[in-house]
DNA sequence: CCGCGATGTATCGGTCCGATACATCGCACG
DNA sequence: CGTGCGATGTATCGGACCGATACATCGCGG
């Protein structure tokens, strides 16, 4: 998951651990508390030993010298590579079991616009055909086995039922966005949120293939 | 966690690990989707190690011998000890920061049947300032920093500051129901569940007469 | 009689987290 | 003028937990 993600945010630009930390933050915020840095930099090294990335000490530039003293520890940059790039194309195509769990599906739906609509669809079926399997899972316990559990447990399940529900519908809506028309964004009804020029989407498909 | 969950569960009756990984899945169905035994039979032997549980194998009862030939693998047991229950009422007492992260929270909630009142309003309270976190976090994605994500990721903070606003409800109506009155479901207006007996949670606990 | 799904115990490699350590920089506060 | 403090920055270590895998028994239907 991590190297997907990582992978992912250095197609934008390159950058240094820190950096990553709080790009990664800022755009997985809503499925995941923060990286951390113990899972970080050994992760940097496994990529970079595949040589999925590249790693580079950032240089005074163009002060001189004055390299002795204190010895100021360099940013470490790191840069993806042509193969990193097709590993993560390949990350992308293949969807395993993990790609729909919580954290797998927020990771992949967060790099959707880098990926071919046929994908974003299949991913998100997927998706919801195991919170659907969740809800049942839920409707199960809160019908038959209610009588065996505290009040406490049985309110957990029922938000946790909603929970399902709603995330369903959202994805029932992402969904039917997808399929017809390749609108991004789920229409909001209820509350008329402002700026409606946003119904215009960025990605035409994915890649910008981007010339260097 | 998973120290936490198997004390909590094993306070009800012994048990073998099939059916702990059965009831740890129901009882928290809701917040994470099955115990692995990778993780749960280590667990299970560092409990015994330190002393909270002990363990022993299921006697193939009344009859005599057998063992020869396929050398049944019997089923063990696992009992809590008098230690076990004090570990885990230290537990529930001492409240750390992962007491408020999702998985650590759904736990503790799923055992405030056993859990008295104060630390049961402590917790929610800590829950819900964590989750106002995250909420305005979110907020300041979708607000300062919108222009600079694409289309999908926006939607999906959109997704999870919806989710936030709507576990915050949730967690106000339950602190309100825990400070006046002791009620532990929050009222729904349809079930008119028996038993109204139940307003003191039985902090006693051992009530299931599970007989052999 | 044979396979197959449920029951049951157990290990191994790998991912990720939380705590911790250490170092630099700029700035506010006394 | 110094002094501490928060942000920036790199890095390791032990431990928790997962997914895959292995192996064995039992009852049931084909």
């Amino acid at each position: 998951m991590l190297e997907f993600a990582i992978l992912g945010l250095l197609q934008e630009a390159p950058m240094h651990g820190y950096e990553l930390r709080k790009e990664l933050t800022a755009k997985l915020g809503a499925i995941r508390a923060a990286i951390s840095y113990g899972s970080l930099y050994p992760t940097l090294r496994r990529l970079q030993a595949a040589g999925w990335i590249t790693e580079a000490a950032e240089t005074p530039a163009t002060a001189e010298e004055v390299p002795a003293l204190t010895s100021r520890r360099g940013r470490v940059v790191y840069t993806i590579t042509a193969e990193g790039k097709e590993r993560f194309a390949q990350l992308i195509a293949q969807a395993g079991p993990e790609t729909y769990d919580d954290t797998g599906f927020g990771v992949h739906f967060a790099f959707f616009a880098r990926t071919d609509q046929a994908t974003r669809l299949r991913i998100l079926e997927g998706r919801r055909r195991k919170i659907e399997e969740r809800r049942e899972g839920l409707r199960d316990v809160l019908g038959r086995a209610a009588e065996r559990l505290d009040a406490y447990t049985l309110e957990l399940q029922r938000h946790g039922l909603d929970a399902c529900e709603r995330e369903v519908r959202w994805l029932e809506e992402l969904i039917a966005n997808e399929r017809s028309g390749r609108a991004p964004t789920v229409p909001q009804p209820g509350t008329a949120g402002g700026r409606r020029e946003n119904d215009s989407p960025p990605p035409p498909g994915e890649s910008r293939t981007k010339r260097p």
